[in-house]
DNA sequence: CGAGAAAGTCATCGATTGTTGACTTTCGAG
DNA sequence: CTCGAAAGTCAACAATCGATGACTTTCTCG
């Protein structure tokens, strides 16, 4: 009711902070729908802007994609953790939604997992998934079979990310309680 | 050079034929795309037929969808497996790829990963998944916590099928030795 | 043989997609 | 105040998609 004449604020034009609107939207759509089944139309709505507008700032459609796959710290994905973390750590990236940091990671994990098998966007994905992913956690990890046991731990975490998408309740976080214990104690299992 | 003057072999018309290939070929597409991005043209060129014909024959693609995903074995996913063995049967989905059977099975989760975030398929993909693959398991394993534990199970095969399809080389089944026994003991510590 | 049903093809529709260039609006610096 | 660059909009493009109805080819049965 604050604006009953003009019911489209015209936002004020700020080049920076639309380009990061759209990137979170891109993001966010992403994470929920493969790549070529996300629209360049259905991310600006999302924004408020005209679709042709994201096509200017990213270049294409492709392009957009992959610097929203840079995202987030785009240099490693772990932030210091130990091989005896890693457990908990990877527990923690499916328990505790609510930091935005882990929140983050899993919607970049779901992002690579949705667009696995879309032909324009699967050798993109394959590779970031390969040099920021597999390849620091199994550096982590160590030992014999290091990568054998790192691919593991992350079937655990992609497949758990997608099933709770998939409406399956005893995935759901709620109070993170015998969840969190049950991924710790399958996850360990997993860097054996 | 059996036919130098007719490059198109006209095959032999037979409808129950031509519609069982149209639906491998879907399936085997439905398993590495998702669904809006396997075009109808593209399954009924595999076939070799006209793509209106796979419209005829199926009235939709969302009814090709529907039928690929009835399959195999209509009704249950498991072929009497006991709590005990659970383990090494999903183990054995993974690697050993050769059985015509287990191969089937690992394409249908396949289908139902890729098409988990698609807006005109996820709907079907839920609850077949649901009703088909994660209740039976449960039943099967019982016992306190039945459903996470078989939820558990279903994320580690289904991160793995997914892996494997990305190029990750731990994965590849090769001669199937180590990786089954660190699968086996993996889905173990599932089941608890 | 020949008629009719079945199997398959062809052309085409409307809708949607990514992308582009020309246009209009806004706003800060001189 | 004004002018020009930045920010954003508009219209349209070529391509592709699923789907439909009319058409042609093939086969079977009487």
């Amino acid at each position: 009711m604050l604006s009953p004449v003009c019911p489209a604020a015209p936002r004020p034009r700020n080049a920076a902070a639309t380009r990061q609107a759209m990137l979170e939207a891109a993001r966010r759509q992403f994470a929920r729908e493969s790549y070529e089944n996300v629209g360049l139309r259905e991310i600006s709505r999302e924004v408020g802007v005209d679709p042709a507008l994201v096509c200017r700032y990213f270049g294409s459609k492709e392009a957009l994609f992959r610097e929203v796959l840079r995202h987030p710290d785009d240099g490693n994905f772990l932030a210091g953790v130990s091989a005896e973390g890693v457990p908990d750590y990877f527990a923690g990236l499916l328990t505790q939604a609510e930091t935005h940091d882990t929140a983050a990671k899993t919607e970049w994990l779901l992002i690579v997992l949705r667009s696995a098998g879309s032909s324009h966007a699967s050798q993109i994905v394959r590779e970031t998934l390969h040099e920021r992913v597999l390849r620091p956690v199994a550096r982590i990890l160590g030992g014999e079979g290091a990568e054998l046991r790192a691919s593991l731990v992350l079937a655990v975490l992609m497949g758990g990310a997608v099933l709770r998408t998939m409406g399956v309740e005893s995935l759901e976080c709620e109070d993170s309680g015998p969840l969190h214990d049950k991924l710790v104690e399958l996850l360990t299992a997993a860097v054996r």
